[in-house]
DNA sequence: GTTTGTGAAGTATTTCACAGCC
DNA sequence: GGCTGTGAAATACTTCACAAAC
């Protein structure tokens, strides 16, 4: 295996965040592929579906391992099932959200998580009208709670969807209970250790980086 | 100004896209340091906050013109205005919604475009029971009038908030009726021209390239 | 003394192109 | 004949380092 700039860090193969982006954008054309039959698919089929070069997607595979057969393609049942290892997604993740608003209240009821390894098994608000309610079949627990839940239920991820001035101390919080992925639906930035993966969900910067091209 | 591999296309400089969407992160902070009342800020100062280098600051800035003044910094008003015009966000864009569900409602009553200079003056529905009603102080137009209304009322920005199947028509139609920018919500990738932006907000996708990391 | 703006240097990422295998 | 896997080449992006400006 070709090794350039990689190399071992703590028992883990550095591949570039680049590619570990692209591969579940892979795994839902896959999934898509398997639902219709396709049995096999090369790497310019998947390219079209995803509009990127088939070598581009051959060498992002190639950070892993081999998964095709030369003369074939892959096979979409063999490579789903690697893709999903790779990511960690043959199990399931739990959940906890914090901030039960209108957003985090779209967030509980949402039925996509679901069915790509994420169960929401717990939502926190410190606002004492919402705690106690039962909102898409979980109750609303109180933030002074949050450790003891978290570790409670074994959760690992965190969605964080309150104020943007309640973030940065939302997300410590989630971080002192050793969440180390954090989805954050504010507009701001969070400041966390580099152990800690925070992923932003921004319409508002999705906008903002458009209009540049608009004429 | 540095030539380097950036050239011309139809009178425009072509800056690349990684530069443009950092511009809208920094045009936050500014705005942020600007509440604080902060006047004068250092590349240094700026890359603190955003968590990225000075030089790469300085060189993003480097791609527009020249906004600071050695020795001191930057002018935040200055650089503020500035940058609002690179990105055209100086006047205010008039965005039109498709789906009214659950996840369109949250997005309707969102707060948080407006400041950002982002209007949504229609929304549109395929869903007869949704058809007419008020929500967030617009009222939901049929699908069908959607070519008609976005003219109307000089519509640029489209935000799409239906089910996954649907998407692709949506887009279709959308770019049909001249939208050249597009927030997608669903989790799928969908296929435009090239003169149409499209920008995914997807939480799955974001869990699913955290995971790869976790333990 | 401080900090910008920027060529040049250094990395990272993508694409090419082809040997090897089916 | 077709398609993968992969070094090597090409391109893109980031960082360095320093002259010029304040």
């Amino acid at each position: 295996m070709a090794q350039e700039h990689v190399i071992h860090i703590e028992g883990n193969l550095a591949v570039p965040e680049v590619v570990v982006m692209r591969l579940p954008q892979y795994l839902r054309v896959l999934e898509a592929l398997a639902e219709e039959g396709t049995e096999v698919v090369s790497s310019e089929q998947l390219g079209l579906r995803i509009e990127t070069t088939p070598a581009q997607i051959r060498k992002d595979f190639s950070y892993f391992g081999k998964f095709g057969k030369q003369g074939r393609g892959y096979s979409v049942r063999y490579l789903l099932a690697e893709l999903r290892h790779i990511l960690k997604l043959d199990g399931e993740w739990k959940v906890g959200l914090v901030g039960v608003g209108r957003l985090g209240r779209a967030i509980l009821s949402y039925q996509g998580f679901a069915p790509a390894g994420f169960k929401v098994v717990a939502a926190f608000d410190s606002d004492s009208r919402q705690i106690g309610q039962m909102v898409g079949g979980i109750m609303v627990q109180p933030m002074h709670r949050i450790q003891e839940v978290i570790q409670g239920e074994g959760i690992q991820i965190g969605i964080v969807a309150v104020p943007a001035a309640d973030v940065q101390r939302v997300v410590d919080r989630l971080v002192e209970c050793n969440v180390r992925a954090i989805v954050n639906y504010a507009p701001v930035a969070v400041h966390t250790p580099q152990n800690v993966k925070v992923r932003n969900v921004d319409p508002v910067l999705a906008l903002q980086s458009m209009t540049f091209y608009l004429p």
